[in-house]
DNA sequence: ATAGCAGTATGTGCACACAAGATTGGTCCG
DNA sequence: CGGACCAATCTTGTGTGCACATACTGCTAT
């Protein structure tokens, strides 16, 4: 006879930060799917909008559908498939005007990052910031998936000066969810260019300890991206 | 034969707003049991850090547990639940810091929302919101279920003014995720009485169209909320 | 008495099987 | 000739069984 209370077993210790990727620790199959979907929607491999099949996922990674169903729901909370009972799973796609919505809201979370950075930034952070800054200056004839990437790194590198491990798994996650769309912004003739001497402007707010600047600087950068973004969609629509 | 390309099939023609609460469409058991227990969660009646057994609560809902666990998938992805992979889910309980670093980021979304509602803010809405106060003032005495509802509504309504559908969502989603702890606040002594005279403020700087002073006062009704929580924290800690 | 260990029990992870709903192609009727 | 109804097939939703990992309990040894 099991059926006690509801909900009266042993309660954990209360961890002691509630943030890090909720499923770091054991390393199941439906995470590890759940971990390799995430990285090929968000790299843009799968194409929005398409529909994930049960089985031809499963049988490509050798593993029946149980897992795979899992690692679904899993996506789904993070809002990266969509689903549609009963119709599968499909990528999700983001229409112009949601898109217009994500970056307003971005706008606003990277912009408190970048406030809280200036106030909270230690020296060695903002050796890091210059020294990623610099990485991102030498990059600019590369490759744009290089250039993606230290562009990356900057911004979670002002997450971790900002120092509000909340704030910045909220920004990462929506940062993930338009990350396909993001990276082909970058494909466009001044992105680049107008993107490190954005970065600029803000580092130096940072650097300065200027909370206001580093928050209008942000803002203007994320609200210049997407304006980007919606000019590149337009110009394929 | 079927394994064809990775992801070529039928493209769904993309949904009129990506937004809408992930699931609504098909009432599958699993579904029904992610919101059953999605609003035993927000509304506190499973304690914070308490497991949840997946046998019991499949016996209890009268299905295997094969639902009851994607159930769970799909709440651990809106962060209501944590899943420690061979030792079961659990309510995810918030730390004081994390808490902080919350009240923080919704204070900010919380206050874009209102700057965008002092903007955009129609009439019929701007009545709208006036009757909302006017209950909320109205069931002071009330029962504290009640007039948390009620604040509740007088939240939503600015979000809908908003009209800004992601924000409100993402508003929404970090605003069940503190529910449970949130609804004890209005225990405290001047706490409903605090809660009229800001929402006051609030709703009066959107009627006037003032974004900034809506802001504003939003922003501080979401920190003075976070304080007195913290202090209920730390009282019966 | 306490710490370490082994055996046991419980509960989760995964696979497989079955059932029900959805989609597609074909056929029949208007 | 077109539209609607129907059937076959495919895909997802759910139930069940088994194996393994983790936690617990009681023992032994220091």
């Amino acid at each position: 006879m099991r059926g006690k209370q509801a909900a009266g077993r042993a309660d954990w210790p209360e961890k002691g930060r509630a943030s890090a990727r909720i499923e770091t620790f054991p390393a199941t199959l439906a995470n590890t799917l759940h971990r390799r979907l995430e990285t090929e929607i968000v790299a843009g491999r799968i194409e929005p909008g398409s529909r994930l099949d049960e089985q031809e996922i499963a049988e490509r990674y050798g593993c029946s559908r149980t897992p795979v169903r899992e690692a679904f729901r899993l996506l789904a909370a993070d809002r990266l498939v969509e689903l549609r009972g009963r119709q599968g799973a499909a990528v999700r796609s983001i229409g112009a005007q949601t898109l217009i919505e994500m970056f307003q809201v971005m706008g606003e979370l990277e912009g408190l990052c970048a406030r809280l950075a200036a106030r909270r930034v230690t020296q060695a952070q903002s050796q890091a910031l210059q020294a990623i800054h610099a990485r991102l200056v030498a990059a600019a004839g590369d490759s744009v998936d290089v250039f993606y990437d230290i562009n990356a790194e900057f911004h979670e590198a002002i997450y971790e000066a900002a120092n509000n491990a909340f704030l910045a798994d909220e920004t990462r996650r929506l940062r993930n969810r338009v990350a396909a769309y993001r990276r082909r912004v970058t494909h466009m003739p001044t992105r680049v260019e107008d993107t490190i001497r954005e970065h600029e402007e803000i580092m130096e707010a940072i650097l300065a300890h200027d909370p206001e600047a580093a928050h209008r600087a942000m803002r203007a950068h994320l609200t210049l991206l997407g304006e980007n973004l919606l000019d590149l969609i337009a110009g394929l629509g």
